[in-house]
DNA sequence: TTCTCAACTGCAAGAGAGTTGCAAAAAGAA
DNA sequence: TTCTTTTTGCAACTCTCTTGCAGTTGAGAA
């Protein structure tokens, strides 16, 4: 991945630096997307500094070259991140009580953009589906 | 829809006031879901001079009365509120374009939401959906 | 109708996520 | 090492939404 990231930055006329490499390593050792205030406690506990809006330009940057996505869980209020690479298209779910969020390593929504795109004459170009209730721990 | 809010309100012990009224009003004759400030760009057209905090709070009543539905879409970053009376549970398509936003008026996830359940122990609460696209005219 | 008081409103200030301007620092090609 | 361009940190700012508070108003009681 540290690469990867390389030769993207390259292709497209930027620098590698010590930033993009911590938060890309960040979100690669974590299992559910962070947002970006959460990046930058994970990245102080790891005794690296980086300023916040460091932090939110370079998250703009992996977006852009696509190694990562961004995505808003409803109601939170705020983007979350996550590594791309490996990862098909999926959807979330998230607990109402911790917090806690779980990938469905699904999407069931080829039919339905199909039947939606004849109904209402949009070409339907992005989706968002999340679910939220509550964890096992939780219930 | 009137007297409903005047219901609503004494069994809560709350009070009939005019900017409840005239927001409810706005609402109602809106074909689709209404920001916050666009609601109260809409009331001063209308001549009706309500503070921007006052239209906040009073949206927060209507939604505890069950009157109006909150909603975010995707990549929006505020909420919209829309009339909830003799609609049922259904979702949006907004145009990148022109942001026109569409009811489709379908909800495609009884099934999964049995599935989800099985398959990650989580007991689901609420889903959001939404699609984004262009409409016809932006195509 | 008038009185009374809790509910409500407007204004100012604040919170939280994210963005922008700018001077100083660092990457990387020569 | 030098030079140019990109990147960074800091401060200030934007935007949506919330909170505190003093003055106003709705509506039940007298
Ligand atoms: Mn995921
Ligand atoms: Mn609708
Ligand atoms: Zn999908
Ligand atoms: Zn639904």
């Amino acid at each position: 991945m540290a690469v990867k990231l390389k030769d993207e930055l390259k292709a497209a006329g930027r620098r590698l630096t010590r930033p993009r490499q911590a938060v890309l390593e960040v979100l690669e050792q974590c299992q559910y997307p962070l947002t970006a205030s959460e990046l930058y406690q994970q990245l102080q506990e790891h005794h690296v500094s980086i300023d916040l809006v460091t932090v939110y330009r370079t998250l703009t940057v992996l977006k852009e070259l696509g190694l990562i996505t961004q995505l808003e869980l409803h109601q939170e209020g705020q983007f979350r991140y996550e590594i791309r690479e490996g990862r098909e298209h999926h959807h979330h779910i998230r607990c109402q009580g911790c917090g806690k969020i779980a990938d469905l390593l699904l999407c069931p929504l080829k039919k339905l953009t199909a039947f939606i795109e004849k109904e209402t004459r949009f070409i339907v170009e992005h989706h968002s589906l999340e679910f939220s209730g509550w964890c096992p721990k939780c219930q």
